[in-house]
DNA sequence: AACTACCGCAACCGCGATATG
DNA sequence: TCATATCGCGGTTGCGGTAGT
């Protein structure tokens, strides 16, 4: 049996939010809150929404201290090697950036971002062997293994606090308040200050070109022309890593598994694997 | 000016995780 | 322990605007 719908959808209105509505939601939860019930909400307020609907709403356009657009190169390269280092974690990604959306994030990366670097990566890759510089298969574009689709590179994120120790204080001084900063750092991917300081690139490209280069068993990749490939199986294998890792490997390892409450002790494994290993021997 | 193709964004959908009774 | 409700997330779709022909 399928799984029932979380609304009526036959007295459910679809497609674009009015000005009304959104004025009767946000007034509505300015002054009450969400009631911690997003599926009753519209009806309290005479919406005729669907809950997740409205929720989405409220959280991707009508919160406060919302950012649309405007981009700037540092939330790029945050948004680059986040994406590198844990795949398309839209959510996770987007903590680091305050003000930003996880759909707004995934938005910008999937029309603007990955042609970017992408962009960048074929050209790297085409100097050093024009011969590879296209495909005709009409995915050209989307780079030559499609690698976009198999996420989670091994290698350091010190991108998210570019000076280790002093990177939570600059992000909150140029944007303001963190979106989570209420003292519980579980919600946010935190730089602990016991990670090696690394190469600071202000280009996110050539920091996981040289990321790759230093990884242990990468040797292939010295070589540009196999770049492709071998970031493909390296991206399987990190990804197979992490998955795995999903599954409490031992009693100590049991810890929650929730994405919600992913901190940066979880996920440093992933990015710092040399590291880790060292520890567990 | 009209048509088409493309792009960017908002919103929807479906699923897994979690909470609750 | 199980069933159900709800939340939260990532992938996908659809629409409006714009550029190109």
């Amino acid at each position: 049996m399928g799984r029932a719908p979380c609304c009526d959808k036959a007295n459910v209105k679809k497609g674009s939010w009015s000005p009304e509505e959104d004025a009767k939601l946000k007034s509505y939860i300015e002054q009450h809150g969400t009631g911690g019930n997003w599926i009753a909400l519209p009806h309290k307020i005479g919406l005729k929404r669907c809950g997740k609907s409205c929720r989405l709403r409220w959280l991707n356009y009508l919160r406060p201290n919302i950012k649309h657009g405007g981009f700037s190169e540092e939330e790029d390269n945050i948004i680059f090697r986040l994406y590198i280092s844990i795949g398309s974690r839209w959510s996770i990604i987007a903590s680091q950036l305050p003000g930003r959306t996880d759909n707004d994030v995934k938005n910008y990366w999937n029309t603007k971002l990955k042609k970017k670097f992408l962009g960048k990566q074929r050209k790297e890759t085409s100097a050093a062997d024009p011969k590879q510089e296209t495909r005709g298969d009409g995915h050209g574009d989307l780079g030559i293994t499609g690698w976009p689709h198999q996420p989670a590179l091994t290698y350091p994120i010190d991108h998210v606090c570019h000076d280790v120790g002093q990177g939570q204080a600059s992000m909150r001084n140029e944007h303001g308040v963190r979106d989570s900063d209420d003292g519980d750092a579980s919600n946010s991917l935190v730089m602990p200050s016991t990670v090696p300081q690394q190469q600071i690139y202000d280009d996110p490209f050539s920091l996981a070109w040289s990321s790759l280069q230093q990884n242990s068993g990468a040797q292939a990749l010295l070589c540009p022309t196999s770049f492709s490939t071998e970031l493909d199986e390296i991206l399987r294998f990190n990804l197979t890593k992490m998955e795995g890792a999903d599954r409490p490997v031992d009693e100590s390892n049991a810890a929650t598994k929730s994405e919600e409450n992913m901190n940066w002790n979880e996920v440093s494994p992933f990015l710092y694997p040399n590291i880790y290993d060292e520890r567990r021997l």
